[in-house]
DNA sequence: CTGTTAGCGCGTTCAA
DNA sequence: TTGAACGCGCTAACAG
C-alpha cells in the first residue's frame, strides 16, 4: 500500500544522514559508534526495511546475476548441470538468470542480449551457435563467459568440457569385449562437437579391432522440429530408428545410443516388438542420467558428471569475477563406464 | 576494456540531449524527427550501445522480472510447469528468476527475502510453508503471487490448484472398476495439500465401494534427508515401501503410489522379485510425468496437466500486472485417467 | 519537435 | 565518527 521505506527514511527517523544509515545497513566496513548503528537497525526493523537492490546494483555496477543458457531444463542432463551451478551462485550470493534456447538460435540471441542488458555479472553458456566472433563482443563489455559441454575449437576462452571421443570409445570397446561385432551407432543429427566427438569414438574403436561396419549401422535421425526438442522427442527418434535398424537384412547384436533419452526409445521399441534385452540384443546408452537405474533392466552406460560440470564452471566463474586469474582456461572431464543390465555377453555361435 | 557506452555519449556526437536519445532508443511514443531519430540509431550501432536495464528499472520502478520458487527444477514435475511459466514470461517480455528451495524452509525464507530486494515484479510459488500470515507482507509490497498446486486454505490469494483428492479417487476406483479389492496406497509422508487430498480419495473411494483397507496397506515413508529429495529419493522410497508391502501376510493385488517417480520405485522392486507387472501385481501412478511413456509397461497414471498450469499461473500473473482485476482468485485443474499397460483385469478366483 | 532539470535508491567521496 | 553533495544510467515533467 504505502511507499516503500527507503534509507531516507531512515535516516530522518534516527536524526542521521542516509550515508551513515547505508553505511550500517549495507554492512559496510566504515567506523560507525555502536550506539547509532544499533539505533538504525533497530528502526530499520520496525519500518520493515527492504534495501532496493536496483538502487545498489546501478551505483555499484554489479547485479550479483550470472546468466545461464541450455537448450531445455526439461532435459534431465541440463537440470543436473544447472544444479550444480545454481548450488555454487547461492553460496558465493548471486542468482542465476536461466535461459531456455529450445534449440532456437532467434531465442538464444534474444536471450544472449537481455542477459547484456540486465548487466549480468558473467555467463555460462552450452551453445550451438557460439563462435570465436561473438565472443569479443562479451570479452568488451567485460563480460566474463564459460563455455561447457560443447567445446569451441581454437577459442581462447574459458570452457569445461567433456571426453565424448573417448566415452563413445569406452562404450563401443566394451560392447566389442562382450563378444559383439555388429554393433550399430543410433543418433541424433550429427550437428553438434559432442555428438561428432561420440561418433569419432564409435568409429575409432570399430577400427582399432579391425571391424569394418555395414553403412546402415549408423543411424542418424532428422533434425527435430522446433518445440518437441527435448525428452519426448528423442525418446520417439530412438524408436524410429530401432524400426530401421530391425528391418534390415543384416541385424545389429547392440545398439549404441547417443544419449540416454534415445536409448530409452531403443529398449522400447525392443519391447513393443518382443525382442528381449539384453537377452537378444545389447543396447548401451551415454550420459547416466538418473532415470537409467529405474527402468528395466538398468541401462549400461556412460557416466557423464553433469553435476560436477556444473560446479565446476560456477568455480571457475567466481573465480574470474574475483579476479583469481587461472592459467587453465580449458578443463576436459572424463567419461566412465557404468555397467547394468543392458549388455549381455554374446556368445560365438550367435556371431 | 573501454567504459560501456550511455546516451550521453550517443548524445554528444549527434549534438542532442540526453533526453532525445532516451526517447528514440527506448521506443517512446513521444515525437522525435526522423532525421534525428535515424542519425540516433546510427551512431547507436556504431558505438555498439546497449541499454544499461538497471538505470531504466531504477528509475521505473520495476525489474521486469518474476520469481518462481519450487522444490526443485530437477524434478521433472516441476520443470514442466516452469517451462510454462517461462514461455508465458517470454512472451510478455519477462524474464524469471528461478528458486530452489530443495525443501528447505530456511532457503525459502532467504530467497523470498532476495526476490523482494531484487524488486520483482510478481511470484509464482509452489510452497509447503506459505501461509496466510507471510502473504500480507507481499500485498504491503505490492508484490503480485499466485500459489501453484499447493493450495492455500481460506487465504484470499490467487491461486491455480489440483484436484488431488479427485485424482485418488479417480486412480482407486479404476483398480476397483478393474476387480481389486487389496489395494495397497504407498505414499511420501503426507506433509502437503496435494497428498493429503490423494490419500483422502483413496480413502473414499474405499468407502463408496464398501471396502475396509488393511491398516497396512497404506504405506507412508519417513521424510527424506535434506538434499537427496527429488527423483533418486522418492525411486528409493517406492522400492522400500513395496519391500514391506511384500513381506505382509495379506498381499495387496494392486498398488496405487502418491507419485510415478515412486511408482517407478515399486514397479522396479517387483520386477526386482520377479513378479510380473501388471500380470501378478497391478501398479498405478500419478502426474503422468513425461517417463511414464517410456518405462516397461508404460504406466498407467493420473493425468497432471503441469504445463498447463504453468501458463495459467504466468497469464493470471501478467493479468494481475497489467491491472486486470479478475474476479475469478482460484483455479482448479481436473484430474485424468490414462489408461496404458501397468494395470490388469483381476478374475475372480484370484481375489 | 527538442532541451533542461530533477530524481529513482543507493554508496562513496570529501570535508568537518 | 558523521554529514553534505554528487553521480551511477535512465526517463518523466516541464518549458521552450
Amino acid at each position: 500500500m504505502d511507499k516503500p521505506v527507503t534509507i531516507y527514511d531512515i535516516a530522518k527517523k534516527v536524526n542521521a544522514s542516509a550515508a551513515t544509515v547505508s553505511r550500517v545497513l549495507s554492512n559496510s566496513s566504515y567506523p560507525v559508534s555502536l550506539e547509532m548503528s544499533k539505533k538504525i537497525r533497530k528502526v530499520a526493523e520496525e519500518l520493515k526495511y527492504s534495501p532496493n537492490m536496483l538502487g545498489r546494483q546501478l551505483k555499484k555496477n554489479n547485479s550479483m546475476t550470472i546468466g545461464v543458457i541450455i537448450p531445455s531444463i526439461s532435459n534431465p542432463f541440463y537440470s543436473e548441470i544447472v544444479l550444480g551451478i545454481e548450488e555454487v551462485a547461492r553460496n558465493n550470493g548471486y542468482h542465476v538468470l536461466l535461459c531456455n534456447t529450445h534449440q532456437s538460435l532467434e531465442l538464444e540471441h534474444e536471450y544472449l542480449q537481455t542477459l547484456i542488458e540486465k548487466q549480468v555479472n558473467g555467463l555460462i553458456i552450452s551453445s550451438v551457435i557460439l563462435n570465436k566472433d561473438m565472443l569479443s563482443e562479451y570479452i568488451r563489455r567485460k563480460i566474463n563467459v564459460v563455455s561447457i559441454d560443447q567445446m569451441i575449437e581454437d577459442a581462447d576462452i574459458y570452457q569445461i568440457g567433456f571426453d565424448y571421443r573417448k566415452g563413445g570409445y569406452m562404450a563401443t570397446s566394451h560392447l566389442i569385449a562382450k563378444g559383439h561385432r555388429k554393433i550399430a551407432f543410433v543418433t541424433a543429427p550429427l550437428d553438434r562437437p559432442s555428438r561428432k566427438g561420440t561418433y569419432r569414438g564409435y568409429l575409432e574403436a570399430l577400427e582399432d579391432y579391425g571391424i569394418k561396419p555395414l553403412e546402415s549401422w549408423l543411424q542418424v535421425s532428422e533434425r527435430g522440429e522446433e518445440g518437441i526438442e527435448g525428452g519426448t522427442w528423442e525418446f520417439a527418434i530412438g524408436k524410429k530408428l530401432t524400426q530401421r535398424l530391425l528391418s534390415l537384412e543384416q541385424r545389429p547384436t547392440a545398439i549404441f545410443a547417443c544419449n540416454d533419452m534415445i536409448a530409452f526409445g531403443v529398449i522400447n521399441e525392443l519391447n513393443n516388438q518382443g525382442i528381449e534385452v539384453p537377452g537378444e540384443m545389447s543396447v548401451i546408452g551415454f550420459d547416466n542420467i538418473e532415470m537409467t537405474q529405474m527402468i528395466y533392466p538398468p541401462l549400461t552406460t556412460i557416466g557423464h558428471p553433469k553435476y560436477e560440470m556444473g560446479r565446476f564452471a560456477g568455480n571457475m566463474l567466481f573465480d574470474l569475477l574475483k579476479g583469481v586469474e587461472s592459467n587453465i582456461k580449458e578443463v576436459v572431464l572424463q567419461p566412465k563406464l557404468i555397467e547394468r543390465k543392458s549388455v549381455e555377453v554374446l556368445l560365438d555361435e550367435e556371431r
